[in-house]
DNA sequence: TTCAATAAACTGAGCGCTCACTTATGAGCG
DNA sequence: CGCTCATAAGTGAGCGCTCAGTTTATTGAA
């Protein structure tokens, strides 16, 4: 870990002291990875000064206290998110291309760096202040995105005409759910396809369920009484 | 906190002792209130017994310790779980109606108390041992239900022929991070609607995308290279 | 180039407090 | 009675956090 230091470990400490600005990145870069594996509570501030390798005390030197540096964290991925659809023209309409690079990316992204992904839902579960801030900047950004685009396919004619942010969070719902699976549970999830398959065909699901045509099924509309089917059994204890 | 305690406070002591079965339940049902809103790094014993009304040694009577107070409540939610969709024949075919229930279900159980969702939610955060468990009893039974579903619906011809546990793990998205997201954010995620419509949206665009028909949209597939859409920035720093 | 003086990075020891968990000793019902 | 239910009062360990003091890098006069 530490270089080819051997026997002698007098002179050769190898303790390197950092610029105070580098050293604070260091011990951020450090507790992102912890927060995402533990959350919050379940993390120490020894334990991120050990990741960090320096004193529990130059923590506190750079962070007012243990949820500063939290605090600092949900900041730097607030700070930088950027726009995540920037004006893809709703004229165009290759909708197929965009939503399936939509979807690839997400999955992608997911599965290469699950720290995100782990730091929202704990940020969110546990309740934290900037929890909110986080999903604006980074969730909501893209739903309203892919909304807007949407919506301008619907005005196109070229979509059926649905709430475009609910159809938006169907179809980020598929992508995400996937993922989120994916990450929570890995190899012991069934049905895992390599990413540009699974893309395709959600959106392929997507797109022909929402492209405007007569299509549509005969609307059955009984009322469903006692119906068998998935139960209620999904949530309640 | 103890009632109208004054100066005497020998004789009113208005302590009920409960049977040692009633005491355990009465612990668990504050125990699952505790972890579904905190976690389990985020409980502590003595919050546990606040909530239960005794003190915290009765905890360690009925429980070896913490983390075996928290397997017992997966215990239980393991227990209570059954078949998810008992066979739903797939022949009837009423597909409509059997996945909007599903998913007006979905949605409804997690509205109505968010504490399944969270407990599983934190657990796999967490890490719990019986995370897994927790999973296959509850999560992959409904996934595995429904692909077996969707698979004799297709080997009927009734849908297309894609793989089912995608399908399924496709429309569980929809609704499953619809309803999560109304319960991490709650009112401040847009485009909540009433569950039954959000359902019959969702089931609309699952069935019009997978039902078996010519409609399927002509198939764009140009390289893509340098297109805009929703970027990267999903997911990494 | 040398080297004390200064500034900055850093730490070990330990503070007060709360944690999960234990023990001694009742109180109340059969 | 006797036996179970219950608690008050602990225990050592570990928590977030502080501070006196040490170690290192940088400076600038000689």
């Amino acid at each position: 870990m530490s270089g080819p230091g051997v026997a002698v470990a007098v002179t050769m400490t190898a303790r390197r002291r950092l610029k105070s600005e580098d050293r604070r990145r260091q011990i951020l870069d450090a507790a992102v990875s912890a927060f995402a594996r533990h959350g919050f509570a379940g993390t120490t501030t020894r334990e991120l000064a050990r990741a960090s390798g320096v004193s529990q005390a130059m923590i506190f030197r750079f962070f007012p206290d243990k949820a500063g540096l939290y605090r600092a964290i949900i900041d730097r991925y607030i700070a930088r998110a950027a726009d995540p659809f920037p004006a893809a023209s709703t004229r165009g309409g290759d909708d197929r291309r965009i939503l399936e690079r939509a979807a690839a990316d997400m999955i992608g992204n997911v599965e290469e760096d699950p720290t995100f992904l782990r730091l929202l839902l704990f940020s969110a579960l546990e309740g934290h202040e900037l929890s909110r801030l986080f999903l604006e900047a980074r969730v909501l950004a893209v739903t309203r995105a892919l909304a807007r685009y949407l919506g301008g396919r619907m005005r196109r004619g070229a979509l059926r005409s649905v709430p475009p942010i609910v159809a938006a969070r169907a179809f980020i719902g598929m992508a995400g759910n996937y993922a989120l699976m994916n990450v929570l549970y890995g190899p012991a999830m069934p049905g895992r396809l390599p990413r540009r398959r699974v893309a395709r065909l959600f959106t392929s699901l997507f797109l022909n369920g929402i492209t405007a045509a007569e299509a549509a099924a005969p609307r059955v509309r009984r009322p469903a009484i006692g119906a068998p089917g998935l139960d209620r059994r999904m949530a309640s204890p």
